[in-house]
DNA sequence: AACATACCATCCGAAACAGACTGTTGCAGT
DNA sequence: ACTGCAACAGTCTGTTTCGGATGGTATGTT
């Protein structure tokens, strides 16, 4: 009988990329992560390797290891969790979510808004670059999630820069 | 001697609050974190009992304790805290900000966009309408900081509305 | 006096986090 | 064949953070 375990966001991300990509380490998910959603959420690599584990104890994944060399783990989704992936994305809880920029805190707690913008730009402008890069370079396998995302995180750096562009330009703040 | 210890986001919002309003109780705090940058970094209130009473190990802020009645706790920001803050706002390294959405987990793994985005409309249309009522109550007593912050905000959200608004309007995704 | 309702504070187990640390494998150059 | 090095892969551990359960205290109301 599996555990019951409570499935976090840690959870689904772990279920989402085995679901696309079969089986999978952690080291391969690690990569996963940080090549996609690792955009939008991060996480600690160690998580990548507790995650998989505690999901195999609860039946969402199961666990092999490999017979030779590294006796690396092999994870792949069962039934069961294609099942919660699945409810998960189709049920419609209005969830918070979270941004936490540093630089918004500096801005509101009175740091000199120019300054601010100048070093806030070019994180963005590269940011943002990165992001359009990414987009150009799209396969177009017939996924359209991975690329709404994408489009989402464009959106937010453009505004983001156009706003710290008025701001490195406007009048001296009083 | 005060302890070293090191200062965090929260650490931060502890002084700048109390750099901001004068003496303050915890409860105060969390009354001001709840009524302005709470709406942009979440922290739960507990934080907010135990990041004074280190602040004042490291004399960064006092810890004066009412005579009578409840004996709350009141602390206030001593120059050591006003000078890290200082220092703290002027500083510019390029931290990374963090967003984190769910429902972006969500389109990213395949969820369908057309039903997402009823849901999220909901909940960044009611966001950004307080957002603007904020700023329409704005008090105008010459900080600049709090109300460019919101600012952002409102962008952001007139962003992610525009974007859920397409994806609810766009043909079903294939 | 009894009750309701804010108001206010503490505590604690469970997660998450950051990152140092260790070990492995294959290959490039000699 | 040997060495050295980069990329690969995983483990471990001490802190923080989280989130909410819990439990008091003051104030006003019936």
């Amino acid at each position: 009988m599996p555990d019951e375990i409570e499935l976090t966001p840690t959870s689904h991300i772990v279920l989402g990329l085995l679901s696309m990509f079969g089986e999978a380490t952690p080291y391969d998910l690690k990569q996963m992560v940080a090549a996609s959603v690792g955009q939008f959420w991060t996480l600690p690599h160690s998580q990548l390797y507790d995650e998989p584990a505690r999901l195999a104890r609860a039946e969402y994944v199961t666990e092999k290891q490999e017979a030779t060399g590294r006796r690396r783990k092999l994870y792949r989704i069962t039934d069961r969790g294609q099942a919660a992936l699945e409810t998960w994305l189709s049920v419609l809880t209005p969830e918070p979510y979270v941004l936490r920029d540093p630089a918004l805190l500096k801005l509101f707690f009175g740091a000199d808004a120019r300054t601010l913008a100048n070093a806030q730009l070019q994180t963005h402008r590269q940011k943002l670059a990165e992001y359009e890069a990414l987009r150009g370079a799209d396969t177009g396998d017939g996924r359209r999630g991975p690329w709404l995302a994408l489009e989402l995180g464009i959106r937010h750096e453009r505004e983001t820069v156009r706003f710290w562009e008025e701001q490195a330009g406007a009048h001296r703040t009083r």
